[in-house]
DNA sequence: GATTTTTTGTACCATTTCGCAAAAAATACC
DNA sequence: GGTATTTTTTGCGAAATGGTACAAAAAATC
C-alpha cells in the first residue's frame, strides 16, 4: 500500500521515469508544429498526414497523444491563447499612461499576427470564429470566451485611465474597449490579407488617436 | 454575309434560341445557391458533392459552367460583392444626416451577417481573408479590393458630413472610416460566434458615438 | 428526316482522407 | 533475465474527394 501511494506520487512527478518505451517526440513541441499549420492552413484544409510530417509523430501517436483530428485542433487553439496571454499579462499588468499602454498592446498583437514563415497567420481566433464556431458549439464557446477575455482586459484599462483622470468623465470604458476590439480584428483580418506592417501601425494609430484624443 | 452578321447578333441577344440541348438550371440561381453553402462552409470544407446536390446541377455541369471548384469559389465571391453593393448603394446615395447614414449602413449589414437558415453566415469578405486570401494571390487581390471599397465608401461620406458641418473640422475622415470599417469587421466575426443581434447592435451604437459625437 | 450542337447522366479513376488494428521495439519492474 | 507496460511502426481499409470520359438526350439548323 504504501508503495502504491509512493507510486502515484512518482506519477505527478514530471521527473519520474515513465514505465514502457520512452516517447520519442515532446508533446508540448509537437503541438506547437500543430498549431504553426493549423494557423496557417485552417482545420478542413489541414491533413492528418501534414500534421504528421510537421508534428515527427506518426498517425497512431498523434491519435494516441492528442485524439482526433478535432480535438487536435482545441488543445491547438488553447496553446493559442495561453501563448498569447503569456505575451499579453505583463503589459496589462503594468499600470503605463493609457496611449503608451494601448501602443504596447497593438506592437505585440501585430507581431503575433505577422509572424509565420510563409505568410502572416493572423489571429487564431478570428480565424476560427470565421469558420469552425458557427457549427461546433464547445469550438464557439472558447471563441467567445477569447472576444471576452480580450473585451474585459481593454475595459479595465480605460476603466483605470478614467480614473486616473486620462480619460474625460463621459468616457464609456466598455464602449472604448469595444473599439479596441475591434481594432484589433481589423488588424488581424487584413493581416491575414498581407496588408503591409506600416498599414496596419497606421490604422493602430488613427484608432488610439481617436480613443484616448489625439 | 448578311446572315452570318444576323447571327452574331441573335448570339448576342438573351431571348435567341440557343441551338443544343437546354440547359436544366438557371446559372443565376445556382450560383447563388453555391455561394449560400461556401458561406456556411468555406472553401475547404465545401465538397463538389455537397455542391453538386445544392445546386441541383451534376458535376460534369458544374465544371462546364463555372469551371473548377476553386473558380466557381471566386465567381461565387463575385456575385457576394455585386449582391452587397447592391444592397448598399442606394444608402450611400441618399444624402441623410451622417448618423442616421451610419445607422442604416449598419443595419443592412447586420442583415447580411446574420442571414442563413441554418446560422449567420457572417461577411465572405472577412471569411475569406481569413482562409483563402493568405496562399492565393488572386483571391487576395479580390478581397483587398473589398477592404478599399469599404473604406472609401466610408470615408466619403464621413467627408461629405465634415462639408455639412456636422463634423468638427478636427475630424479625420479616412481615420474614422477606419473605425467604420473596423466596427463591420468586428461585427462580422462576432456574428459568424452567434453574437446575439442585440448585443451586435450595441457595439455598433457605442461605436457611431464615438465617431460622430453622441 | 438527317445533321449538328449542346447539355445531361452514369460511371469511372486516381488520390487522399481519417481512423484503427496488430505487431515490433524499448524501457521499467521484479 | 523474464515480464509487464508503453510507445512506435507498418499497413490496412472503407469512405470521400476532385476531376473527367463517354454515350444518351434534346434542341436548332440544314
Amino acid at each position: 500500500m504504501v508503495q502504491k501511494i509512493k507510486k502515484t506520487v512518482m506519477k505527478s512527478d514530471s521527473t519520474a521515469k515513465r514505465r514502457g518505451r520512452p516517447r520519442a517526440y515532446q508533446p508540448e513541441l509537437a503541438l506547437g508544429k500543430a498549431l504553426d499549420l493549423f494557423r496557417k492552413q485552417g482545420f478542413a484544409a489541414t491533413s492528418l498526414d501534414e500534421l504528421s510530417a510537421a508534428t515527427g509523430m506518426n498517425r497512431p501517436s498523434l491519435y494516441g497523444a492528442f485524439g482526433d483530428k478535432r480535438e487536435l485542433y482545441i488543445k491547438s487553439y488553447a496553446r493559442y491563447r495561453a501563448d498569447a496571454r503569456a505575451a499579453m499579462q505583463e503589459i496589462f499588468r503594468d499600470e503605463l499612461p493609457i496611449r503608451k499602454r494601448l501602443e504596447r498592446i497593438f506592437a505585440v498583437a501585430l507581431d503575433i499576427y505577422l509572424s509565420g514563415e510563409t505568410g502572416p497567420r493572423g489571429c487564431f481566433t478570428v480565424m476560427t470564429a470565421a469558420s469552425e464556431a458557427v457549427a461546433d458549439p464547445e469550438i464557439r464557446a472558447l471563441v467567445l470566451e477569447g472576444f471576452s477575455e480580450l473585451d474585459k482586459a481593454f475595459a479595465s484599462c480605460f476603466r483605470l485611465a478614467k480614473e486616473q483622470r486620462e480619460l474625460p468623465a463621459s468616457a464609456d470604458p466598455v464602449v472604448l474597449a469595444q473599439l479596441a476590439s475591434a481594432t484589433i480584428h481589423t488588424i488581424a483580418i487584413r493581416a491575414r490579407a498581407r496588408v503591409p506592417r506600416k498599414q496596419l501601425e497606421a490604422i493602430v494609430k488613427g484608432a488610439i488617436d481617436v480613443m484616448v484624443g489625439a
